[in-house]
RNA sequence: GCCGGUGUAGCUCAGGUGGUUAGAGCGGCGGUCUCAUAAUCCGCAGGUCGUAGGUUCGAGUCCUACCGCCGGCACCA
């Protein structure tokens, strides 16, 4: 049998599982059983991301060892994935042995084959970011969070990345289906066509501990991209999976698997992935989800409300898969009842009660002609499969149902029934549309695997739904009578108010559940502060150190935005010198110009001066730094004059 | 600012290569059947197809400009 291998991003365990880390399980989990039922011998890896500093931290806030730490959301992430029941082959962990060889493997490689060198990067650090702040100078700071920077000399092993550029941009050129959607692909390759190519990459750091150590550096540990993404090879180690045929991932980290990994895999000689499918972000009144703002949705609580086939199908039909698509409970809830329980469950419990009251619940198979469109919807749902067009697949089979039901009045078989003259007539009638149920329970099954299992038993049969091939679909059924079981239901309609409450319920509990595995105390939700990423100090300095940074109270005289930058307000600023200072400021995003003027502000009055946009800025303005880089002006309360110093 | 995408009925969206009265689903309103989960089925929604020009015998469908939104890049001291 022909191997299919599929693969989630590795999950960040710096968070309990949330609903995007489902979105992207569960269509890959959909892949992995249509795969199945064309035949294939389809595996499916997913996995946890646990090195870092950001997770050393976390580890220390929640009082536990980064192990132990990492161990319980592993283990919280498994759990969720369980009660889900993707069919997951391999859940391999970044800390786990035989990751830790493969990456050394992998780094060996490419060393051998002479894309590894060692530099010695002497730069401007944020201790805060983990990370160089490319073009710093002295006096700089985090453009982030507003931190100083430390000069910091590193050893750091590098990646020559820079290398593969021009082979990058044909090899996307040539391979259109590598990436997909289309938009991700234009985006990669804009990239990639920049001036001066891509840069080298630093793969390795001294400042972290907690990570995979570097086979001939001992003061190394891997960093991010070299450890991460190797989790797709190493999670099938010793199998023959490898290459990949299909990368799923959210269009956050588009850039990491199209660019990087063919890179690294090339230096390595090892094969590519095939194929590397992007999706979008899941919306919430068109905001991104984020802790922040408090709008985080727990898989758990609709699985136990609703059950996970009423999320797999909510996400799928109601979201064009690649675009992003809002989440709402209330539309979750519509489409439950209008497809689910109206649709599908409603046309099962027709037809087989039909089928027990006019005919002591046997039914003939072989429908023979036609009378409704199964052959069409067999290959639309099918093209729409494969393209991962899970919207259009779910269309297609919802358009049989529809028919079904529609053909179902035309025919009227509870007239039929009642003449006796019209028996066969009355049986085709039944006949055709139980076998347009038995295609649809098929078609259905990789998205409602659970629901279509019990449809399937309902239908009569013994053998297991997912153990159909779709390719032999279209086949008829040998002509015979089957019996079938008594009708049960299988979606129940729920009540909005009623399951909306439920659900909100429940995602409290679970939020309060997931904050003592994360080591919080089960607080009151505080939206405005992201408790998770508070900054820590920067080193300390001494009343010299800082009488050195001369800040000055001034007033805005002059505000407009910089010509060709988003971000830039070109300021004048009065304080107390004969000539307005100019000032160029990144708050252009948080201010409008207009509201600046006449203001009062805070600024650092000896910082060198910087060109920038092609304006000479002397001077910085002081703002705080908050969760999503939009900066707030300090000010006064009081009446302060224009000049005066900040002690 | 550059690049890409997008803007169609209350909502979510279809509308290859331009061609009669612009479609679907959901919601809403009215009606119907009775096999079924107060389900199904039928009818109704009169929407300047973002704006303004242009090409054409004819444009939602091509071109230009502009506006809004989304994303990528630049940018953030």
């Amino acid at each position: 049998m022909e191997k299919f291998y599929i693969t989630t991003p590795i999950y960040y365990v710096n968070a309990a599982p949330h609903i995007g880390h489902t979105y992207t399980t569960i269509a890959s989990d959909v892949y992995k059983r249509y795969k199945r039922m064309q035949g294939f011998d389809a595996r499916l890896t997913t996995g946890t991301d646990e090195h870092g500093q950001k997770i050393e931290r976390s580890a220390k806030k929640a009082g536990k060892s980064p192990q132990d730490f990492t161990d319980a959301i592993a283990a919280e992430f498994k759990q969720t994935w369980d009660n889900f029941q993707f069919g997951i082959d391999f859940f391999q962990r970044t800390t786990s042995q035989s990751h830790a060889e493969k990456v050394q493997e992998l780094y060996n490689r490419c060393k051998a084959n002479g894309y590894i060198y060692k530099s010695s990067y002497t730069g401007y650090y944020s201790v805060v970011q983990e990370a160089f702040v490319q073009d710093a100078k002295e006096g700089d700071v985090d453009p982030e969070t507003g931190q100083p920077l430390e000069l910091v000399t590193e050893e750091n092993c590098f990646f020559k990345l820079s290398a593969f550029t021009d082979k990058l941009i044909a090899f996307h050129e040539e391979n259109p289906d590598f990436l997909q959607p289309e938009t991700r692909r234009n985006e990669v390759l804009a990239f990639l066509k920049q001036e001066g190519g891509l840069k080298d990459l630093s793969i390795s750091r001294t400042t972290i501990k907690w990570g995979i150590p570097v086979p001939d550096e001992p003061d190394h540990v891997f960093y991010v991209w070299f450890d991460a993404l190797t989790t797709y090879m190493s999670a099938v180690s010793g199998t023959e999976l490898w290459p990949a045929d299909l990368h799923m991932i959210g269009k956050e980290i588009v850039r990491f698997h199209a660019i990087y990994w063919p890179a690294f895999l090339w230096a390595a000689d090892w094969p590519l992935p095939k194929k590397i499918f992007a999706h979008g972000w899941l919306l919430f009144d068109n905001n991104k989800m984020s802790k922040s703002r408090g709008n985080i949705v727990r898989p758990e609580p609709i699985r136990q409300a609703m059950g996970a086939d009423a999320l797999r199908y909510y996400l799928l039909r109601e979201i064009v898969f690649g675009s992003d698509g809002n989440f709402a409970y209330d539309a979750m809830i519509t489409r439950y009842n209008a497809d689910l329980a109206n649709g599908l469950g409603n046309l099962a419990s027709r037809t087989l009660s039909m089928i027990h009251q006019y005919r002591g619940g046997t039914v003939k198979t072989a429908s023979g002609a036609q009378a409704l469109p199964v052959s069409n919807t067999i290959s639309a749902a099918i093209e729409g499969y494969e393209k991962l067009d899970f919207s259009k697949a779910l269309e297609s089979i919802w358009g049989l149902i529809s028919a079904a039901d529609k053909y179902i009045v035309e025919q009227a078989p509870w007239k039929l029934a009642k003449d006796p003259a019209a028996a066969d007539q009355l049986d085709a009638v039944l006949s055709n549309v139980y076998d347009a149920l038995r295609v649809v329970t098929v078609l259905a099954a990789p998205v409602l695997p659970d629901s279509c299992a019990r449809i399937w038993k309902l239908l009569g049969f013994t053998t297991p739904v997912e153990s159909e091939l779709l390719g032999a679909l279209e086949d008829a059924p040998a002509a015979e009578t089957r019996s079938i079981p008594p009708v049960e239901p299988v979606f129940p309609r729920l009540d909005m108010k009623v399951t909306v409450d439920k659900l909100n319920d429940l995602e409290q509990q679970e939020a309060a559940r997931q904050a003592i595995i994360l080591g919080k105390t089960a607080e009151e939700p505080k939206p405005a502060v992201d408790e998770g990423t508070a900054i820590p100090l920067a080193p300390e300095i001494t009343i010299d150190d800082f009488v050195k940074v001369d800040l000055r109270v001034g007033e805005v005289k002059f505000a407009e935005r910089v010509k060709g930058a988003d971000k830039l307000l070109h300021l004048k600023v009065d304080i107390g010198e004969p000539e307005p200072r100019t000032i160029v400021a990144g708050i252009a995003l948080a201010y409008e110009p207009e509201t600046l003027v006449g203001r009062k502000v805070v600024i650092v009055a000896n910082l060198a001066p910087r060109k920038l946009r092609g304006l000479e800025s002397r001077g910085m303005i002081v703002a705080a730094s908050l969760d999503g880089g939009k900066p707030v002006l300090a000010g006064f309360l009081e009446h302060v004059p224009i000049g005066a110093r900040l002690k």
